[in-house]
DNA sequence: AAATCCAAGTTAAACGTTTTAACAACGCTG
DNA sequence: CAGCGTTGTTAAAACGTTTAACTTGGATTT
């Protein structure tokens, strides 16, 4: 049936020992045997059984990875990029990610997902927000987490996080450095972190050229963070009569937002006022004009998040590590020179 | 450290053949013992390890699901939701579901998901259209395969297809139950079978109902299907000058590029013009006016996914199977009765 | 020449299950 | 009371690996 070590031990005139020896690289086997052990291993096409091996390794070989239903279901493939990457990063230590969606709002009485319950993963990836209550549960299983685009309120853990406040800096350096002055601030669900983290590096950066943040210009009260909350920020910004000629927003959805009510009230963009996104979705090159945001790398956060969750697998001290991933300013065509009107 | 089986027979004083009995609902042991070692096992909450088990079952306990990159990063989480009801579905038969991607135009050169060249899964669902190079090669392996949302142009093949003729007809009918006669068919890549099959269905039902069809009403050469598609129908068929006043889109991204058409051109829907789209995506509740459409159900399509590929496990026979699973028309603001203008 | 060391392999136990065949204990039958 | 069937339980083999401990035979040291 099955190719297993036998077969090649037996091909080989060795015995398996030696032919497991062989597959870890172990220098107390000659190359003479080596070579023949390798020949039979590629002649009879074998593959280790990862079941006998977990089984006397006691290891799994899967990381499981988590996120909520809705997060999963967005239309924007964040955490599904996010996901990719980790299952390419896991095919360097032959590892499997198993996936797995828990409610939106888990409570105490929902059920963990099998692989954790089962014990049949040996790492865990949790990525973006999850409830409190999930938390609690799992922290019970104690198992090597790595969070990704979410840090817990409570302890110190492992995480993979973008760099928020270089990225709102980045973003408004650019629009500074096109001639604006004058640059306003959208943003909604200030609790959030990563959009505290954009607004602080907006911040920074004026003060940082001399440019005093004028309070008028920010509207951070919004109360969701979509596309609507990007076209009603703008209304009430017009509405102030307060004079702008750049905008940032805290993320893609809002400054898309922004740019249908800002086109719809007359105003050219780039050509009058220029606009900022930030998180790259993918529609951004399809607008009109396509936007000029920061882009975050969500494959590389995978990869990293597989690295780390693997480096606590092995030594398994809790040595708890964030690493933040850099972010990028990608121009497009929805800023320009700043133009006295 | 963990809890094994043979704590269980320690702690109720049996061996472990007989827990192992006990835990299969072997019916000679006595009902005594039975209860002893149950109780134990959840004072113990003991969980068996897949590992040992596969090994001497001869079984991972992993299903893998494959689809290419494009299908799982799409905005759209139509095949998401799929996925996410095989994660369910699998739920019941205690399997794991390993998600892979292929790249989109998988060549003879590359390479197959580890986890089947590793022998890591029992089964295979395979969502989508996916590149015959890809076929050719997973084929070696002879694992049990399910087709979801797609049948290969070669041989037989169990598959999870949706009721594309019937919902071409529900469409259909929706809109002559209406009172609308002149019905206006969109498509684009007709030979995708899907697409090919809803035309059918709006034949069809036309027919049934005595209305002769005219070839005039038909756009169906549009190279793609996406919304650019929908609108530039539209603008093909006014052109014409013909008169029609419904129009069955052969998928939702078209009926709404349809609909920004015709609203655009002054009309007004569904008062002068009604419209019916297919799929049912995400963002047909929040379209102005919210889209008709036939709805998919891709859960569902999951679950029977997993079902079906397990029959095919269990049963080792290569009892190809189709299901077919039905669809429903979701009636929303997009379509009225037919008003004489 | 005996003792030691080394290189290259091998033996065998262990991992945690499932399952078959064997077994013990008991009541029944003839 | 010998033999038989039934009922409930267990011993043991098997699944495919890894790895610590051991063997073997030749080279080196004392």
């Amino acid at each position: 049936m099955k190719v297993t070590i036998k077969d090649v031990a037996k091909k080989s005139g060795v015995s398996i020992a030696t032919v497991s020896l062989v597959l870890h690289g172990n220098p107390r086997i000659s190359s003479e045997t080596r070579k023949r052990v390798l020949k039979a291993v590629e002649e009879l096409d074998y593959q280790p059984s990862m079941l006998a091996r977990g089984l006397v390794m006691r290891q799994t070989g899967n990381i499981g990875f988590v996120l909520t239903e809705d997060h999963f279901l967005r239309t924007e493939p964040f955490y599904t990029r996010i996901f990719l990457g980790t299952e390419f990063g896991a095919r360097d230590s032959n590892h499997f990610v198993l996936l797995a969606t828990i409610p939106t709002d888990f409570s105490e009485s929902d059920f963990l997902p099998r692989f954790i319950t089962q014990k049949n993963v040996d790492g865990l990836i949790i990525a973006g927000k999850v409830p409190d209550a999930f938390l609690e549960k799992v922290a019970r299983y104690h198992l090597p987490t790595v969070f990704v685009d979410f840090y817990p309120a409570e302890g110190e853990h492992s995480a993979i996080l973008m760099d928020n406040i270089r990225g709102g800096m980045l973003a408004t350096e650019h629009l500074i450095q096109l001639g604006h002055r004058d640059i306003a601030f959208l943003a909604g669900d200030m609790a959030h972190p990563s959009i505290r983290e954009r607004y602080l590096g907006y911040h920074s950066a004026l003060q940082q050229h001399g440019i005093s943040p004028n309070p008028e210009l920010e509207i951070i009260d919004e109360k969701k963070t979509g596309k609507e909350s990007g076209y009603h920020a703008v209304c009430t910004l017009l509405n102030k009569g307060v004079k702008f000629s750049a905008l940032f927003a805290c993320n893609d959805a809002m400054a898309i937002g922004a740019m249908e009510c800002l086109k719809k009230q007359g105003f050219k963009i780039p050509e009058q006022i220029s606009v900022v996104g930030f998180d790259d979705i993918e529609s951004d090159a399809f607008q009109d004009p396509p936007l000029t945001t920061v882009s975050v790398p969500k494959y590389d956060m995978g990869i990293e998040a597989i690295k780390l969750v693997r480096e606590m697998i092995e030594q398994n001290l809790k040595k708890n590590k964030k690493i933040i991933v850099p972010v990028e300013l990608i121009v497009r065509k929805s800023t320009a020179a700043f133009a006295e009107s």
